[in-house]
DNA sequence: CCGCAAATTTGCGCGGCGCGAAACCTTGCG
DNA sequence: CGCAAGGTTTCGCGCCGCGCAAATTTGCGG
């Protein structure tokens, strides 16, 4: 037996129950058609860019589920799937892996848009917890099972997770600002980011906590619960303002 | 053409500043020797492979911050620098980004370490900042450009990035209990983890903070109110305890 | 001090991945 | 209609991750 790694990350390989393809399909309707977001809808030439990226995204899903294990997908059978060429798919992602992180990261920005929608006068915690609830657990009754194993695929596999906690920090990007205007700060301010981390830890940490064998709470429960917590944050003021300066707007990673 | 020329080609790319090796080693020098880990030096072989182990480590680390990026460095490099065989490093790493992600793995673990043993009369968050700047901004001084680049490599490299993430979620599960017993709440609860995901993610953030271009606030005042900012969590008590209530003594992940 | 069993390293080989380069096709616009 | 810009595909190469089995080192009695 090779030295290898931690004794975790030996565990770490639960193997994911087989899911059916059209479990998978019925999951991908759930999330909003690209009309939802009208801002990038500019060209077709670009909707058929998205269109093609999340068929790559999904047919990475798909395929993993069904198998047990992204490690039992070749990148062939992705493009395959998604009636691309094999090396197309490398023109979206570099990897597998980030193909399927992908959809967190829209996700996230979804999650960050719906937020800026609430009414300034809601309560901050509630109106996130709400926001956050909504999108994770869409279709979570009829579905519940696939998006257990799919929620497993992304943050416990050892494979994907990385480029799962990745994806997420796309939510803090997003989240953040419409943070600081809410609480009428400086958008390049530190605080906010404190916070939109802590949100993304929190729904991490919540769906860490589902996904244990020996817990049986409800999904709705524990996220709200977390990200209430989380958001908690935003009533404290923050404890100093650090010396910052101009902000030409967030690169991309 | 086994051409891997390129000087300002990786500079295009937003790469790294080149690191002279003398510094790498002087950074090195400064993560505590395995005898101040008691607990797993029992034997010789362990030992050996601790050893091993970090030395793949910083050679991977040594090697990208001189030539201004992981992706400029070949697995048997690291190996021939870490005097070991090229198969030998995928004994103990899948990947050079994982390598490099254990390194900031074992400061997480040493942070959860140092605050276990801060004494319970100390105010939450204050023990807790000394703990993190004290591991974070360690041979600061003298060193900083160097650690500067070291961190921009693990945060700010797209390559690196979400093994970084990944690594640095052991801090949870090492923090969460400590955290949990210092309230005296059980250990399986899931507000300790909120609170611990939270000063994960304030870590993180007051570093990429302090990578930006545009700012210059000390790495040590940002560290220290982000990570304040975050324990205020702890302060305020958990909205409410989760259904899921009764637990076996379950432990990581 | 020795030898044996277990643990670890190493050499070898294979399948697959990531990506550069250039040709090919499609879209957008005058 | 035609051309420029941009996306897709084909091809090919270098390297990586890892299974396997032989060689080597370590730990432990005798």
């Amino acid at each position: 037996m090779p030295a290898h790694e931690s004794p975790e990350h030996a565990e770490a390989r639960g193997s994911l129950e087989r899911v059916s393809l059209e479990q998978v399909e019925r999951l991908r309707g759930l999330v909003p058609k690209l009309a939802d977001t009208p801002e990038l809808t500019e060209s077709l030439r670009e909707r058929k860019k998205l269109e093609t990226r999340k068929n790559l995204s999904w047919a990475a899903i798909g395929l993993a589920l069904q198998r047990g294990g992204l490690e039992h997908v070749r990148t062939e059978e992705i493009a395959e799937a998604a009636g691309v060429s094999p090396r197309t798919f490398n023109n979206y992602f570099r990897s597998r892996e980030e193909a399927i992180g992908a959809v967190a990261g829209d996700r996230a920005r979804r999650v960050a848009l719906a937020f800026a929608d609430r009414p300034a006068e809601e309560p901050f915690g509630e109106a996130l917890a709400d926001v956050v609830v909504a999108e994770y657990t869409a279709g979570h009754e009829p579905l519940k099972a696939a998006v257990f194993q799919l929620r497993a695929l992304m943050t416990t596999d050892c494979g994907v997770r990385p480029f799962m906690l990745n994806a997420m920090t796309k939510l803090e990007d997003e989240l953040a600002p419409v943070i600081a205007e809410r609480l009428g700060l400086p958008g390049d301010d530190l605080f906010p980011r404190v916070v939109a981390a802590a949100v993304n830890g929190a729904i991490r940490v919540a769906t860490e906590y589902w996904l244990r064998e020996d817990v049986d709470a409800p999904y709705t429960a524990l996220l709200r619960e977390a990200v209430l917590t989380a958001a908690g944050l935003a009533e404290q003021p923050p404890p100093l303002s650090p010396p910052g300066a101009s902000l030409p707007e967030n690169t991309n990673l």
